[in-house]
DNA sequence: ATAGTGATGACAGTAACTGACATGAAAGAA
DNA sequence: TTCTTTCATGTCAGTTACTGTCATCACTAT
């Protein structure tokens, strides 16, 4: 006889989403999150560290794949090529699951609470990115700046990407805002 | 006979301040500012929309600054260079409150809380800039790209000012992570 | 059998906020 | 003056996110 379901941290993810998705964050409860669950409110918080941590639990895999795509990009790239193969790299995962992105930006867009975790795990990436760049052998502020601008190009492919009508590659739109970073930065 | 002491919310703000930085962010309760200041908890809620609020209460100042330099920028002005004017004036605004604002950035680097609350901040400031460059004439994705650009480069400089030894000029520092940028994006 | 182990429940406590109502000096109208 | 209204503050009860502590009990290894 098993004591308890299985798979306490998924079911919990699940409900969260859900209601997120039905009322909104501000107006869910944890304690509404556990029930749909079957759990309680302490176990919730044993398995993520706040209410908001729910919808961030990918960052750290975001992470080890945009580092691991700087550190193992090609000698000869330079820092800006280096992040951008990382950005693509992103991109081409995010492409699998747009729909789950899309949902999840909706969401995010509904509570500035949420946005202000979003920037943070954001800057978080900025962080490492300039990490992996002085790695490489990437000298400050070079590197972070570098980091930073990495990260400015994600955010604005990233609502591009998301809030076009028709399915894109957002590998592509990445491409394209590098482009126009270029031309923007380009002494005239 | 007065029944109050004049000024609720500057000695409210000043006993945040102070005990921001006594204790730690984390270490002050509300119910301890309102006590130094005089007041209720109530009236410190009635005066600040939360507890971090009251470091951010210039942030208003900051937006129009930067808005204004760049609708009042010379037409001739390319996006960046425009959104440069705007980060030299608020350079030079800063300058001369170097002490507040090494403090001030002290606090926050204690607290992942305002952490998020400046990273919220700066990323209305970056709306801010590129509907300012709207305005402007500047289409999409352009305006939204060097909006986030902006902010990179305040970031960075902005860190790179406050960490400095010596007291450099915030102006000056902009100037040069903007060089560095260019020599980041210039194509090779 | 016996002794852990580890995930969960139960429960009390703190602190950030909110809403509703009361108070009384100050400012203006009569 | 006297009456009325305004408005910043106090008081208090309530909600909710989160934490610390201890109890429970199927499962596991000895």
């Amino acid at each position: 006889m098993v004591r308890w379901e299985p798979d306490s941290r998924g079911r919990l993810a699940q409900a969260a989403m859900e209601l997120y998705g039905e009322r909104g964050f501000d107006q869910t409860t944890v304690a509404d999150i556990a029930q749909r669950a079957g759990l309680t409110e302490r176990t919730f918080f044993r398995h993520f560290s706040d209410k908001r941590e729910v919808l961030f639990s990918g960052a750290h895999a975001l992470q080890e794949l945009l580092v691991n795509a700087v550190v193992n990009a090609p000698d000869s790239a330079a820092p800006l090529e280096a992040v951008s193969l990382s950005l693509e790299a992103a991109g081409n995962l995010f492409n699998a699951r747009r729909d789950f992105s899309v949902q999840r930006q909706r969401i995010i867009e509904g509570s500035a609470e949420l946005q202000e975790r979003e920037l943070i795990k954001l800057s978080s990436l900025a962080a490492a990115l300039a990490n992996a760049l002085r790695q490489r052998g990437v000298a400050d502020p070079t590197a972070g700046l570098t980091g930073e601008v990495a990260i400015a190009l994600f955010k604005i492919s990233f609502e591009r990407w998301v809030s076009s009508s028709e399915p894109s590659d957002l590998a592509e739109v990445l491409r394209d805002s590098l482009e126009q970073l270029r031309v923007v930065t380009a002494t005239t």
